[in-house]
RNA sequence: GGGCGCAUAGCUCAGCUGGUUCAGAGCACCUGCCUUACAAGCAGGGGGUCGGCGGUUCGAGUCCGUCUGCGCCCACCA
């Protein structure tokens, strides 16, 4: 075969991707092997691949091959998430620009639109996966909202009322006025905020009655205006609020408002007259001391109004603007009346005045340019006192492990202080709450059923006294949705039919799930909550491990985003470098839980190595072998190296694998690769060239040089698994069903130390030779002769002359260096390089001299710790023993330094 | 406000149980090479007071304390 002097990675991927998929390689049944499985994190279903994706999905595809090789029944199951929120926005979205409002559709007919979406939009990500290599088990693609998911949601939602752990209540909640629907606390994300500090007059209401009388106290701060007339002051952020005040606040033990105790103020603009109330709860050194008190509208001022029997007064509609129930800035919305009211109380005198102000404010997750508004109103909540305890003992115990294992501190703080999970959406796109309201004579009065049906809950219903006659049509559905993580929660059991199947041949087989791997952001989301739900149905933790990947950020170290558009489209990426590159060029730089700055040049690193191997291959094929030929010593050391080396990183490949360390397995193969088997291995077992023309090589080598390249193609298939599969098909005849994903990982064997530490010190002695001659500016092609004194392995002398170009070497026992030449060191063995008429002797001398003199120190070092009988008394022998090694060292270094000096000072 | 983490070469990061000649890797950089697989390459090379200070120890990038600077998570201070 003609290959070309460059990969050419876009046929390669297509051809194999599509033989790989035709022929199933992906599907996994439930056998007599071991399993090993792993569940996507759904993406959004109409979402598209970011950075992000590539890193997450590219890391579970080596996990996956990698397992598939060591002989593992390895899945690897793919599928999509409704996000719900996200979704309804976009589908909204798409229908406003159509002029269609969400309000004047029915649900059946928004959700058919919404489906409509889906299936047009759907599934990209899916494909775009595919061309990344990814190697799901496509059969099995899930949807969370697909019959088998929604139908375990259902039946979940049932079980866990049935259990009394869900519950409906009247809590202030954070509501999305954008999207209409409220949202749980993990859901709401806080951004600083540069504010204002607005500082509001509330006039004394009933001096007349009740005069104001100073106390004269230290500290005491009484405002009058001009005309006398006493106020307090009020700082908020919020002044569009006053509308809704009910009280006004002060903590009892404040000395500047003592003033203030027992009387009435006027809320500005609004004039409602609302009582002083105290509470210990209002901070002393904020602001003036006084607090508004807006009950419907802030969580710690439902508290207080809780406590003290205040009035609600909730000014805001669902979608943010004013309501009715506000005197003023009806239906305008509350951010235009944040602005507009501003004026107004300026207009008014009623603005003491206005600081700068940093503070947070919470936006939707899903909707990030929305500020959330606590809203009270009644809800599905789910108590998590049991869910929490059952899903810290596993990672306590370590049952489950974190990689990094920093995040069990998180986990377990968020654990610890957790609030019930607030289950219910006012969306439509979603699973609808199996909750069934039956009429009752009161509108305040709620009476429901949970069943999974309308006829479920009818029966039901009949079984209550004075609903016996009940109609279907008297029932009312409730008309919102789950939150979209309470699928996703089941994901590892769904996926499996385990809900709805319990003990199902394949949740026996498939579950616990073997690795999970997903971005931190989404540990109390998603893994929390999995480990909760894993726990509550199966008994058994949903995964043994969650390895975490951190966020890819730019080179700068900005997140990626598009405003910015410093985000590359990874396709893009793929179709440039090669699904290959793009693969090995991201993980090369990415530990666990750290974030990875991605920069365009590591993945010029992946496309290099792909080259690399590209060429490597070039070579190897172009070998031309004859039966007579004769192995050379240097091909014959080269070969028993190569073995110990090939050992020797598979131990280290799967040590770190174990650990999920898993950049560093990478690197430690790419340069098994690049370095040991490409600098050194290749060029050592090359054959002389003769007439031009190289000569051919004996079977041996031959053999064991493809076995090589064999046993290297399989260790790097997981990460790159095209190109590894194109030179693996072509290496060797292979039947119509072969294929590199099913051939076993190297499992190493004796690391044959001794040997590669003896090749490594003649490797040291070629580059020193090496280095010389580049010194010199001698042509490569020049011979040299080498002499050497002390330890060598004799086994080493092909290679050295081989690599080094050296003609010779010359083991010596008495002088050295007789004549001209250069000499180093390699360990404690002296080495001597003559060169008759190159040698400037001042330049050695210096050399030498300087070399002297580092190790009369270092031995210096060495003695004084020696010295030291603490040292000595304390230290292993293990280490004393290296120091005296050491100290020998150093001696004999000298030894043959003051030797070399005195001969190059004649 | 509470918690967690990080600081090592120009950049990104390893350094796992304190002890090999320990100060490393990749990239970048410099020099020389079209050497018959690969210039997307080969060969050689320079570069760091391991953030500061103090402590424990015979011995500290490594353990402890503290300071400085960064990052993340959680939390209802208007």
């Amino acid at each position: 075969m003609e290959l070309s002097a460059k990969y050419n990675p876009a046929e390669v991927e297509d051809k194999w991707y599509a033989d790989w998929t035709a022929k199933k390689y992906f599907h996994s049944e439930p056998n007599e092997k071991d399993p090993y499985t792993i569940v996507i994190p759904p993406p959004n279903v109409t979402g598209v691949l970011h950075m992000g994706h590539m890193l997450n999905n590219t890391l579970q595809d080596v996990l996956v091959r990698r397992a598939r090789m060591m002989g593992k029944n390895a899945i690897w199951v793919p599928g999509t998430d409704h996000a719900s929120i996200a979704t309804e926005a976009k589908v909204v979205g798409r229908l406003a620009e159509q002029g269609i409002r969400k309000r004047d559709l029915t649900r059946e007919q928004f959700l058919e639109h919404a489906w409509n979406w889906t299936h047009e939009h759907g599934g990209i990500i899916l494909k775009q996966l595919r061309r990344l290599g990814a190697s799901c088990d496509w059969d099995r693609t899930a949807f969370t909202m697909d019959e088998i998911r929604s139908e375990s949601v259902l039946r979940v939602f049932c079980d866990l009322f049935d259990k009394g752990y869900i519950y409906r209540g009247l809590r202030m909640v954070n509501w999305d006025p954008k999207a209409q629907t409220v949202l749980s606390t993990e859901e709401v994300v806080y951004r600083d905020e540069k504010s204002h500090l607005f500082h509001l007059r509330y006039y004394v209401a009933d001096a007349d009655t009740n005069p104001v009388r100073p106390t004269g106290e230290e500290g005491e701060v009484l405002h009058q205006d001009a005309q006398g007339r006493y106020y307090a002051v009020v700082a908020t952020t919020r002044p569009e609020t006053i509308m809704g005040d009910t009280a006004m606040c002060i903590n009892p033990k404040d000395p500047k408002n003592q003033w203030l105790r027992g009387h009435k103020v006027v809320v500005p603009l609004v004039g409602r007259v609302i009582p002083v109330i105290e509470d210990r709860y209002v901070d002393i050194e904020f602001g003036t001391g006084c607090l508004k008190v807006t009950p419907a509208h802030d969580i710690n001022d439902y508290n207080l109004g809780k406590t003290h029997n205040l009035e609600t007064i909730d000014i805001f509609n669902p979608d943010g603007t004013i309501s009715d129930q506000s005197p003023l800035y009806v239906g305008l919305d509350r951010m235009v009346v944040r602005r507009q009211i501003v004026k107004d109380l300026e207009a008014a005198g009623l603005m003491e005045k206005v600081e700068d102000y940093d503070n947070k404010v919470g936006y939707s997750e899903r909707n990030p340019d929305t500020a959330v508004e606590p809203r009270l109103c009644k809800q599905w909540f789910l108590n998590m006192k049991h869910f929490a305890e059952i899903a810290l003992k596993p990672v306590l115990d370590g049952e489950i492990k974190f990689h990094p294992e920093k995040y069990i501190s998180s986990y377990r703080q968020w654990l610890e202080n957790i609030q019930d999970w607030c289950i219910s959406r006012q969306l439509w796109w979603g699973h609808r709450i199996p909750a069934y309201y039956l009429p009752t004579d009161s509108p305040e009065e709620e009476r429901y059923v949970v069943a999974m049906t309308a006829e479920e809950a009818l029966e039901k219903a009949h079984r209550l006294p004075g609903y016996e006659n009940l109609k279907p049509e008297d029932l009312r559905h409730d008309e919102d949705a789950l939150d979209t993580w309470f699928s996703s929660w089941l994901w590892p059991i769904s996926l499996f039919d385990g809900i709805r199947n319990p003990g199902n041949p394949e949740i026996k087989y498939y579950y616990p799930t073997s690795d999970l791997v997903t971005a931190p952001d989404i540990i109390f989301f998603w893994v929390a909550r999995m480990i909760m739900a894993g726990e509550e149905y199966m008994g058994d933790v949903p995964f043994r491990n969650v390895y975490f990947t951190g966020l890819v950020r730019d080179k700068l170290g900005r997140k990626m985003s598009k405003q910015l558009g410093n985000s590359p489209d990874p396709i893009g990426l793929i179709e440039k470098y090669g699904a290959d590159a793009v693969r090995i060029g991201m993980l090369l730089c990415t530990s666990a839980g750290n974030d990875i700055l991605f920069d365009e040049s590591q993945i010029e690193q992946g496309r290099n190595f792909c080259n690399k191997i590209w060429n490597s291959y070039r070579l190897i094929q172009g070998f031309a072998v004859d039966p007579a030929a004769k192995q050379s010593e240097a091909q014959k050391v080269a070969i028993r190296w190569m073995r110990g080396r090939l050992s020797q990183v598979v131990a280290e490949v799967n040590d770190n694998f174990a650990k999920f360390r898993i950049s560093d397995a990478l690197m430690a193969t790419y340069r098994l690769f690049w370095d040991d088997f490409c600098a050194w291995y290749l060029e050592a077992i090359k054959t002389p060239f003769v007439d031009g023309k190289p000569t051919p090589m004996d079977p041996q080598t031959h053999a064991a040089t493809l076995g090589f390249f064999d046993e290297l193609l399989r260790m790097i298939h997981p990460v790159m698994p095209f190109i590894t599969e194109e030179l693996w098909q072509n290496l060797a005849p292979r039947g119509e069903n072969e294929t590199i994903m099913f051939a076993p990982m190297p499992k190493g064997g004796d690391t044959d130390k001794a040997f590669t530490d003896a090749f490594a010190m003649a490797a040291d002695a070629i580059m020193n030779v090496r280095a010389i001659r580049q010194q010199k500016n001698l042509s490569p092609r020049e011979p040299l002769r080498l002499r050497i004194k002390g330890a060598f392995d004799p086994e080493m002398t092909a290679i050295v002359c081989k690599l080094g170009n050296v003609s010779g070497v010359e083991l010596v026992d008495g002088t050295l260096a007789d004549g001209e030449g250069v000499g180093f060191l390699v360990g404690t063995t002296e080495m001597f390089v003559p060169l008759k008429g190159l040698v400037n002797a001042e330049e050695e001398i210096a050399k030498a001299e300087k070399d002297l003199e580092y190790q009369q120190r270092f031995l210096a070092s060495v003695r004084a710790k020696l010295a030291n009988e603490k040292f000595v008394a304390h230290a292993p022998e293990a280490v004393i023993a290296n120091e005296r090694k050491k100290e020998a060292d150093a001696l004999s270094r000298i030894e043959s330094l003051e030797k070399q000096l005195k001969a190059l000072k004649g």
